[in-house]
DNA sequence: ATGGTTGCGAAGCAA
């Protein structure tokens, strides 16, 4: 079973990169963020003839996520079982063939010590308590999605130029610790323990040419899906060409 | 060079 996320960067602008993605990439599973699109507009029927169910959970104009799969989408989920406020639409989940999959888009955090920054430590604070409450780490569950967290100083193309901004900060690094702690391995790291592997690369000043890019976009397996990795892709090719999202697709592939 | 680009939606905000 192939597992992919991807933040698009708006459905509407990318939906036909997506449908080439799914064909040459061939997911079973594709968690997407960034839809920017309400639920009655979400485009299925163009995935349904590619083969794919799906499952959406977005408001319109911000953030929005989805899951397509073509092992099934059962026992849809949207937001957190808490009724925690997630500010936006930021997480669904469906069982896909036997594994529950989350795909989850983090709140940015824009400043550090801003309101914002408070809100996506309190949110990556939620995530692992929807974990711990509802699901089980000796089942199979993968976590997937923009966390905009890089895990670590190899995960950033410039340490020292970024350090003490968002996505780097201890207390966001801690918060993401304390989601993979409860039983989640970063899937990237199973194959590969190089740095300059990135996910995410600014569309200004050249970024993605430079490699000045983050490892933000990451695919969390439980134990047993952990068991049954077989290999990892960032695929960069998305990320070039006419009219791409800031973000590259991961992909990984299980037994 | 204190910059740069994209998406949404129709000016400015978010990333």
């Amino acid at each position: 079973m192939r597992i992919a996320t991807w933040n698009v960067n708006s459905l509407n602008a990318r939906l036909e990169r997506v449908l080439e993605w799914l064909e040459y990439a061939q997911p079973d599973v594709l968690c997407m963020q960034e839809t920017k699109l309400a639920d009655g507009v979400f485009p299925e029927m163009a995935f349904t003839a590619a083969g794919y169910e799906s499952a959406q959970h977005g408001d319109g104009r911000w953030n929005g996520v989805a899951i397509l799969s073509r092992v099934g989408v059962q026992d849809v989920r949207s937001g957190f079982a808490s009724g925690a406020d997630e500010q936006g639409s930021r997480i669904v989940s469906a069982v896909c063939g036997d594994t529950r999959v989350y795909s989850v888009y983090v709140p940015n955090g824009r400043v550090v010590d801003s309101e914002f920054y408070e809100a996506k430590l309190a949110w990556l604070s939620e995530l692992r308590n929807q974990l711990e409450t509802n699901e089980d780490p000796g089942s199979p569950v993968a976590v997937c999605g923009d966390f905009n967290v890089a895990p670590e100083d190899r995960d950033v193309w410039d340490p020292a130029k970024t350090s003490g901004s968002t996505h780097v900060t201890g207390p966001e690094r801690s918060a993401l610790g304390e989601i993979t702690g409860w039983g989640l391995s970063d899937a990237l790291r199973i194959q590969y323990e190089d740095g300059g592997l990135y996910s995410w690369w600014d569309y200004r000043a050249g970024c993605f040419h430079k490699h000045e890019g983050m490892r933000i976009d990451l695919i969390l397996l439980s134990a047993p899906l952990a068991k049954r990795f077989n290999f990892v892709i960032i695929d960069r090719n998305a990320r070039k060409g006419k009219l791409p999202s800031d973000h590259a697709p991961v992909l990984v592939d299980l037994s």
